[in-house]
DNA sequence: ATTCATAATTATGAATTCAAAATACTTGCA
DNA sequence: TGCAAGTATTTTGAATTCATAATTATGAAT
């Protein structure tokens, strides 16, 4: 997450990300039928790499490619939510084992700043989301399996098709801040075991929210 | 695995299905540099699908996109084999608890047979490979989570791009039978704790074969 | 007015064409 | 002989074109 790219994106990819964000801000709804043409248009390019950046999206589950009939942006159900959670519980509070006996004691300032700074910025939702994403990402960074990175980046993406519902029940910044913090505790004292639960505990009540 | 599909596949997935098995087998070596030209006028189509056919294979991570000069084939380095393994033994581990909790005494018996078959076929290093793979799925399939089951069967991939170097050690078949055994017989009694850790045994030494 | 058949339109899937970048190949020169 | 500069060729990326499947609209018959 910290260097993007170098080389300046192939243009399905760029389109490919154009096409998160407008599906995250629900400009695109879950169950939407994508129009190719209009969408070329939009951006001034042909259907060519379009079409590339939408395999890219199905790859990543975020857009479901029905045969002759086109792409359309996924729906989740409730029980696709859970499942996710689940994987994400898994795959995040292993990483952070790992993490609680790898990491540098100036890794672990970092992390920390990311999580002071998550503190204060509470009021502003989008500023607080892309935050939250870079705490978590910085320990799979640290975890340093770039297999699971990539796993785990792509399951947030489906995670976010939802993230309107808990955009936000009552008094889950709060909370959840508590158990970054349990999580920051545990890591800093380098208990994998106690990290691991608290990152699954912080799971847990991350579903109860989204749910 | 089961059932497939019954739309009849688009023309870009089976172009990808057909570039996989090529990989696999080694016709296509990691790192080698493929030829969009080439491949396009064997399967006598045109490169539009296939170039979205790469780029479904780029995102499952078998071929490495490299801007404005092509696919190549992924080479995977000892350390993402073993990352690999322990996402795979972590995902198919937490599988298997759920299985032992849930299954059917119908699904575990159809699980059974398909370990009895395996163990009839230790000659036939094909035919092996398919069946050791139909047991794990079966097992997947049970837990019933279709975002695990994607991301293990696109890390399968990624893990058979190493396969020929475990093509075969030594005596690894009857110890992975053996270990097979030990899930089937945590499964069948219906502990979780003991199935997860059979699986995680089968797959640290799977690793240990496959390095 | 509703339903069915058929025609017109639209959208997808895939081939072809074109532009620009990267690579390979000369040829001239030290 | 080795090397550099410039040219030719190849290859990628993307637009355009074309064929066919799917959808919508039209109209006739009950």
């Amino acid at each position: 997450m910290t260097s993007k790219t170098l080389t300046p994106l192939a243009l399905y990819e760029q389109v490919a990300e154009q096409l998160r964000q407008r599906i995250f801000r629900r400009e695109l709804e879950p169950g939407a039928w994508i129009d190719e043409l209009k969408i070329a248009e939009e951006y001034g390019i042909s259907r060519t790499p379009l079409r590339e950046a939408l395999k890219v999206l199905a790859a990543e589950g975020l857009v479901t490619m029905k045969l002759r009939r086109g792409a359309y942006v996924t729906e989740v159900s409730r029980k696709d939510i859970s499942d996710v959670y689940r994987l994400l519980s898994l795959l995040e509070a292993d990483a952070a084992a790992e993490v609680a006996g790898k990491a540098t004691d100036e890794q672990l300032q970092r992390l920390q700043q990311t999580h002071e700074e998550l503190k204060l910025n509470t009021a502003d939702a989008e500023r607080f989301f892309a935050l939250n994403e870079s705490f978590h990402m910085q320990i799979l960074d640290i975890a340093d399996n770039r297999w699971r990175n990539q796993l785990v980046a792509d399951l947030r993406k489906v995670m976010k098709l939802n993230r309107h519902k808990s955009l936000f029940k009552q008094g889950r910044i709060e909370d959840s801040l508590a158990e970054h913090e349990a999580i920051m505790q545990a890591l800093l004292q380098r208990d994998p075991k106690i990290a691991m639960s608290a990152v699954q505990q912080h799971f847990a009540n991350g579903l109860d929210a989204a749910i």
